[in-house]
This record gives C-alpha cells, structure tokens and sequence, in this order.
DNA sequence: TCTGGGGTCCTAGGACCC
DNA sequence: TCTGGGGTCCTAGGACCC
C-alpha cells in the first residue's frame, strides 16, 4: 500500500499525510529491574514503595494479570498477588534507561519528542515504509537497551498513541485515519486519552460508552453535559481527529516538592518543618537550574482527602529559599484546616527559563538590567525553544 | 482502587484597567 | 452618573496523564 522509493513525493502529495510514531516502552520500571534481575523474568513483579499509603509504580504483565495496575495501593496489590516480587523504585536507573532509549530514537528522526520517561513522539515524515521502519526502531532499542516497546503510527498523534496501545506488549500496529472507527469504535470511550473516569461517567450518563457511540453523538447533547469547548474535542478526538505537530523542546513550566505523611499530622511545628524542608529542596533544584518563578503555591491534603491549594504571585520571580519558604508558611498559616494533614506540598509556578544567552524574555521585555536580552528574544520567537501549547 | 509524585490544561469568578 | 464591554492577571479547583 506503499508507494515505491521512486514515487514517494507524489505519494505523499496525494494520500500519505506525515506520520507520526509513538514509541511506548512496555512496563517500562519493572523491565529496567529485569535486566539486572533476569531471573525473575515471566514472575509477577511489582515496582512499588513500602510505606502504608505506597501505590504501586509499575507492574510486569504477570503480575496485571491478578489485577494489579499502577497507582494500586501496594496493600491491595499484595492482597491481589501475594507472591509477586516487590522492588523498590530506583529512578536514577530509569532515568538512565531512558535516556539510553531516547538516544536510540534519535538515531531515527530529528523530530522527537519526549513525554515522561516512557513515551515519545517520533516524525516518521514522509518514510515509504513505515513498518520497517518501526521494526528497525524496536530492534535498535531492543539490542542498544535491552528493552522492549510497543509502537504505534498513525497520520496525527492522536491515532498513532492509540495504536501503540492496541498490541501491547512488544507491539506494531498501524492505523489509518479511514480504518479508526472499524480499529476501536466498538471499544470504551475511556480509550481515548483525556477521558478519564469523571468524563465516562458523564457521558455515560447518556448513553455513550464507546468510541462509535461519542464519535456519532449529536453535538449539543455532549455539549450540555461536557460544555462545549470540551465536546468539540471529545468528538473529534472520537473520530481519530487530531494535531500531527510535534514538539521537541518544551518549557516547564511548573516545579513542586509534595509528600503523603504515613500518618496525618496534627502539629503544626511538625508541619513547618516539613514545609520548610520541602522548600529549601524545591530551591536548590531550581537554584541548579537557574531557573525561578513567581507564583508559590502551598497545596495540602486534609483527611480523609480533601485537597486544596492556595498561592500567592510575588512581584518579581525568584528562587532564593528564604522568599520562597516565607511565602508557603505564610500560605499555611492563613489556612484554616479543620481535620489533620496528609499531604503537604510547594510548589513555584510561572517559571522562567534563565540560560546562557541571558534573562529571561518577560526580564528582557520589562527592561530589567541583562547581558543579551535581545537576541534571547528574537532566538525564542522563532527557534525550537518556541512553546508549541498554543498551536495544539 | 482508602487512593504517590510530578506535571499539564481548562474553567470560572473577581479585580482592575481602559 | 446605577452602569457597557473587552482584556489581562490572579486565584482556586477539577480532571487528566505518566
């Protein structure tokens, strides 16, 4: 179904769109154990901490197989699977791991990009062949890394994450648009991503439980229960509708230090100690990095879990941990709790990026003293450094 | 499913300004 | 002056994703 190498442009002009490959890796932090513990391969194994509110991390597929799925409570996935084998997160090595597996995608495309430790976006272009392709890509992880993925492509991202997932493990599935609806419209509504359990559960409400069912819905119908904003993408991401843009370097643009207590917290000198703590680490990451904000944001979790958040935006953005500190105290004392503590986290928003060029833009826009600010700001305009929230 | 940690985006109301 | 409309910023909460 493929035009041959010598007709490629005229293809491509004609049918093919630009396609798009996501790269899944398959129970990516357990399979990063198993290369140092091959002994335990085919054995329910569970990534998980030890504490009494732990959730799972991550699961291999003998273990999925006793119901046991990430964000499990480990108590319930020990309850489910006694005799998996639990391990620790070690993220330093899944780090590594995927940067290893980044690197290797790199080999294929300019154009990657990367969403958590597991997961990427590649630009397949306009490639002939898109299988062989993938099968060179899952080989070359394969034999670079050890690790297996699943790969979907597809003519936007949309499809191409869907068809990642529909041959898991150590899958290949492509999916054209035209074949969508035949491929997944019979399956739950769920399977698509931004339909979470609130969202199915509303639409749910009237009627629609399956792809085909949304995909067909009349529209002011979604829209009375969803808005309409929110139905507008809902249907077309049900009919494999969706951005084929990539974008390979984006802004954080948020950072936060959050814990869960083992057990709730009722002092309040213990709970300035924890803030305090967690603010001076949410600090020195960003003083690592350069990087500051204005926005301090205090988010705490009440029994039995009631989450709120409060924040406040100071006048210049910063990352000195006296300032950022007084500011989540300062939030937390004002905040009238009525049950105790189960989480308490920091959190600085409204980050800008401070590199070598420079300041930041909003800096160099407002006239604050800096080396370089004008070609920082030309450089970001139109560079890759451009964010690409906007044209989604 | 007694529910982690680190993120993103969206919505909605109020303040404030022109 | 009894009262418009648009734009932007800030705050809080919700939903979702890996």
């Amino acid at each position: 179904m493929f035009a041959p190498e010598a007709t490629t442009e005229i293809a491509a002009v004609e049918s093919a769109p630009p396609l798009i490959a996501h790269i899944d890796m398959d129970a990516f932090f357990v399979s990063v154990e198993l290369l140092r513990r091959p002994q335990l391969r085919g054995k329910p194994v569970v990534v998980g901490g030890s504490g009494p509110r732990a959730v799972v991390a991550a699961a291999s597929y003998a273990a999925r197989e006793f119901g046991v799925r990430s964000a499990t409570a480990m108590a319930k996935a020990r309850e489910l699977c006694p005799g998996a084998v639990i391990l620790a997160p070690d993220m330093a090595a899944y780090r590594a791991a995927s940067t290893r597996v980044m690197a290797v995608l790199a080999e294929f495309s300019e154009t990657v990009e990367v969403l958590g430790l597991d997961e990427a976006y590649l630009d397949l272009g306009d490639c002939p062949t898109p299988k062989s392709r993938a099968r060179a890509i899952k080989h070359a992880i394969r034999s670079q890394t050890g690790l297996v993925c699943s790969v979907g492509i597809g003519p936007n991202r949309l499809i191409a994450k869907i068809a990642s997932d529909l041959d898991k493990p150590d899958g290949l599935c492509l999916l054209v648009k035209e074949r969508f609806l035949d491929a997944v419209g019979e399956r739950p509504a769920r399977l698509l991503p931004g339909i979470g359990p609130k969202t199915a559960e509303r639409i749910g409400a009237i009627g629609i439980t399956t792809v085909a069912e949304l995909a067909a819905v009349e529209f002011e119908a979604l829209a009375a229960i969803v808005g309409h904003s929110q139905a507008e993408a809902l249907r077309a991401r049900a009919r494999g509708e969706g951005s084929a843009e990539l974008c390979i370097a984006r802004k954080r643009k948020s950072e936060s230090r959050v814990r869960t207590f083992d057990h709730d917290l009722t002092d309040p000198a213990v709970m300035h100690r924890e803030l305090t703590s967690m603010a001076e680490r949410l600090a020195a990451d960003l003083l690592e990095n350069d990087r500051r904000g204005r926005t301090v944001t205090l988010k705490i979790r009440l029994r039995p879990f009631r989450t709120f958040s409060r924040s406040r935006t100071l006048a210049t953005a910063t990352n000195d941990r006296a300032t950022i500190t007084a500011a989540a105290l300062a939030l937390f004392d004002e905040f009238e709790r009525d049950a105790p503590v189960r989480l308490l986290g920091v959190g600085l928003a409204g980050l800008e990026v401070e590199d070598e060029n420079g300041p930041a833009p909003e800096a160099a826009a407002s006239g604050k003293p800096g080396t370089r600010p004008i070609q920082l700001t030309l450089v970001d305009l139109d560079g890759e450094g451009r964010d690409c929230t906007t044209s989604n």
